[in-house]
DNA sequence: CTTGACCTTCCAGTGACTGGAAGCCCTATC
DNA sequence: GATAGGGCTTCCAGTCACTGGAAGGTCAAG
């Protein structure tokens, strides 16, 4: 199978699939006209790329867990491992980023926001510290 | 004062520093021996980049809000755009978090997490898709 | 006079792609 | 057989917001 036809399989453009090829995440075979060819199992392999990256996954955690995924006599605290540490990872963004949401939204909320200067979202941003 | 004093004042590392003035946020003066030196307008302006980044705000919407936040003659409805743009994209950025997270924490859940490879995490990232 | 802490510039790397150029390959139609 | 189009290949550059490091100038203290 051709490139464009197996990242409509996996749910990957073809651009990001040369690239994992680059990074030695993936090894399709080459046709003689040295088109790639991706057998059942590249795709399989894409398209467990492809979801761990949708998890929020970096590369590196799905190398490991790739690497897992075909180690058959793995052990599953591993996997657990990785996940949880991606998992905390998560929780604090998502932390971080509510803190944001909270304080903007109070921001904008503040602002009349109509033709005239007075703004309490830039008042804020350049004030001088207070206690 | 010189450009690590500043970066103290306004929560910033030199090296972030020079990349502002490199992109043209900042415009410090330089004393004769070529040393970058701050005034407190340029404390000031910092601050409000240091404030405005933690808030999320890319550098662009950075440079708007700075170049508003000098108009004296804004309109607060301007400013109050900008963030309302960003905030949308803090939600979204939270709901996609926490989709991924409530995916993810099921899994962890449900996996044992011992020495066996039974493992539902690599389970669910290889399955053949279903209905 | 030397040491060490600053400062300067410039170049390269990060993560995970993405866009684009230049050129080969394959199929279909005229 | 020529040609048009699409898809494939490689390689280079760019993204975003820094960050690290090298090579070298400057300054204050001892």
């Amino acid at each position: 199978m051709n490139i464009s036809d197996a990242g409509a399989r996996a749910g990957l453009p073809p651009k990001t699939i040369r690239y994992y090829e680059d990074i030695g995440l993936v090894t399709p075979d080459r046709d003689t006209n040295g088109y790639r060819s991706f057998s059942d199992v590249d795709i399989h392999n894409l398209t467990f790329l492809s979801r761990a990256r949708a998890l929020g996954f970096t590369i590196e955690e799905c190398r490991a867990l790739l690497a897992l995924y075909q180690d058959k006599s793995r052990a599953s605290a591993e996997v657990k491992k990785i996940a949880e540490g991606h998992l905390a990872e998560i929780e604090k963004k998502i932390a971080d980023l509510t803190s944001m949401r909270d304080t903007l939204s109070h921001l904008v909320h503040c602002c009349h926001g109509d033709d005239r200067p007075d703004c309490p979202i830039l008042a804020d941003l350049g004030a001088s510290e207070k206690a």
